[in-house]
DNA sequence: CAAATTTCTTTACGCGCGCAAACATTATTT
DNA sequence: AAATAATGTTTGCGCGCGTAAAGAAATTTG
């Protein structure tokens, strides 16, 4: 190990008995030498430890191999969930992923855009702020990098859409809560941030509508990213003023939920299914901390894991056809996942 | 804006009407040119819009503006916050940072290390795996880089360490258990991979002792990162065998106290400090969700924001100096937080 | 106002690597 | 074995910028 310290890839090259053009080749894709030559690199790589300068490598390649993944709130632990494993997928295949989050705040999706435009990306995944984004900059950003929305649809942005099906999720959900109890009201930010919860909104009168019921819906106030709280503040003012019209809760997604919940149980109303109860609440989206709310929440689930893993599979596909972004022909894509109902106790 | 495309400093240089190596010295550092100049670089600024290539930059730079932010879970809304604030502290004094998350893997924490390692970063910010690191890895890469350990400490490794006092926490919540109530069974698990994990067991035995009580530790088996579930599979068999000793419990953090509650609320168990009590849970971390359980749970809290913005101005300062990582003879500084009792419901 | 100081310009080199062209060397095929 | 294809080597340029040195210009100082 290490005999002498290897500064660049002209030393290395030579201590591994292959030339310099040759050894880049390796780097640039480890199958594009001969089984031979690449053996005698990889041998010298055990014994050398040398690393191509990163930067020189990225200043001088046609198309880097960085890849960026854009999320619009880290904490929210789907999303961390999402980005562990596109990140994890990135790295199996050769890509340097970065990961970035907007922190819900359109001004920082911006600066994102912008300082990953200047690490040239092969491609970016982006799970926008969907409403809060600032679209005109985010269609410049796609005519110069190969882009896949993920989770929240941008109408004709991007070059592929991959998502849940939010019609899908809502159908479960309401024909569930029909079929076992009295119908749900929808009850929902009053301005969500999120493009999703406005499709859930429509399905979920389109639904009612289509068993012949009156849509209720309840909106409630609040601000921001913490979804929790809102739906906190808002579930205990519903209760306070006894505003909700049935004993069925179909909150928009599973955060507003957690909040809700812990209302609930403050105000000693017993969630749940069984006699002795008095509401049912479901949700959507299959939230890892929905297995832990009190009682365990009854939701609608994407999988995430399906849905990130697709989002890779396109954007390399993408990077692969290498396409000049703005002129491509093939059109956008959209490719949507079907949900399932995961039942626990709260419905 | 952009009557013609600048390709390189050379070309935004000569628009802008100075010379290439002053706007050089501009990028580097706005304020090392003289006001006037400033101006006028700024105003070509506007209407040229042309930013340094970031790969030639890093690639002559004798120091990048590049810091590493590693955190061990980025799943763990705590960390996420965390990130979060050193992210934005660190962009607004001009670095550029770049956030990683081990996902609980030593192997995946090695690998962080290693890429950032090329990345040449100024500094790192790294709460660590803890138990489960590398630790001669780690020792490795502090003799390159500057290291801040954050939240966890290894004892010697890095160039400074900014946490909480585990003792301040487990004083608090035992203090005032004990003042409230019967004394608490510490519950925690088997082979935490977290090194706080450890102090705060220690610290409970301490505390105990010194109030002249026994100590009682509940142990519960699982392995992974899903502290909650560990916590909820460890407390319905506690709750099922009767095996808990007392009717107070102190989780070592709130991630299984989640759990636990989880539990309580399943087997039917109330909790809180009011009569008709059964159970009183306290725990340590303040996490974000820790308002929503159910009951909200009573907790001690670090505060993050303090806590990370600390560690960002150690490393600032660290940077500064700009002591070459192996020579530094100013010895390592351990800066710990006290902690702060948060009173909710469930204790 | 001249001298001292600061700041800018000019010139030039180097960083580490990608990439291309011309040629030499190996495998593979007929 | 000769012809063809695949894979290597040699050589050399260029990417966009940092940095250093020497001199010119602007600013401050006395």
């Amino acid at each position: 190990m290490e005999s002498q310290k290897i500064r660049n890839m002209e030393e290395f090259a030579a201590v591994s008995g292959i030339s310099r053009p040759t050894v880049s080749k390796y780097f640039n894709d480890p199958e594009s030498v001969r089984q031979s030559t690449r053996q005698r690199i990889e041998e010298a790589l055990e014994s050398y430890d040398y690393r191509p300068n990163i930067f020189a490598m990225n200043q001088n390649r046609r198309l880097t191999k960085n890849v960026g993944i854009v999320v619009p709130y880290l904490a929210d632990p789907t999303f961390a969930e999402m980005a562990r494993n596109i990140e994890r997928r990135c790295i199996e295949a050769g890509f340097r992923p970065s990961l970035f989050s907007a922190h819900g705040e359109r001004e920082i999706e911006r600066e994102i855009l912008d300082s990953l435009r200047s690490l040239r990306p092969a491609g970016v995944i982006l799970a926008p702020l969907g409403r809060h984004s600032d679209v005109e900059h985010l269609v410049r950003f796609c005519e110069e990098v190969p882009t896949v929305l993920l989770d929240r649809n941008i109408d004709g942005v991007g070059h592929a859409f991959v998502g849940s099906d939010n019609n899908s999720f809502v159908n479960q959900s309401v024909d569930y809560l029909l079929r076992t109890g009295e119908p749900p009201v929808f009850f929902e930010m009053e301005n969500p941030k999120n493009p999703n919860s406005l499709s859930r909104r429509n399905a979920y009168i389109s639904v009612m509508e289509s068993h012949g019921l009156e849509p209720m819906i309840h909106r409630v106030r609040g601000e921001g990213w913490v979804s929790e709280e809102i739906g906190y503040q808002g579930a205990m003012r519903a209760l306070n003023e006894r505003a909700l019209p049935t004993d069925t809760i179909l909150c928009s997604n599973d955060r507003l939920a957690i909040g809700l919940l812990a209302a609930c149980y403050e105000k000693g109303y017993r969630v749940g299914r069984g006699p002795g109860c008095a509401l049912r609440v479901a949700s959507h989206d299959d939230h890892p901390y929905a297995r832990f709310t009190c009682p365990s929440l009854t939701t609608v689930g994407h999988d995430f894991v399906l849905v990130s893993n697709r989002g890779v599979d396109t954007l390399f596909e993408l990077i692969e056809r290498g396409e000049v972004p703005g002129t491509q022909a093939g059109g956008r894509t959209e490719t949507l996942f079907p949900a399932r109902l995961v039942l626990r106790l709260s419905a």
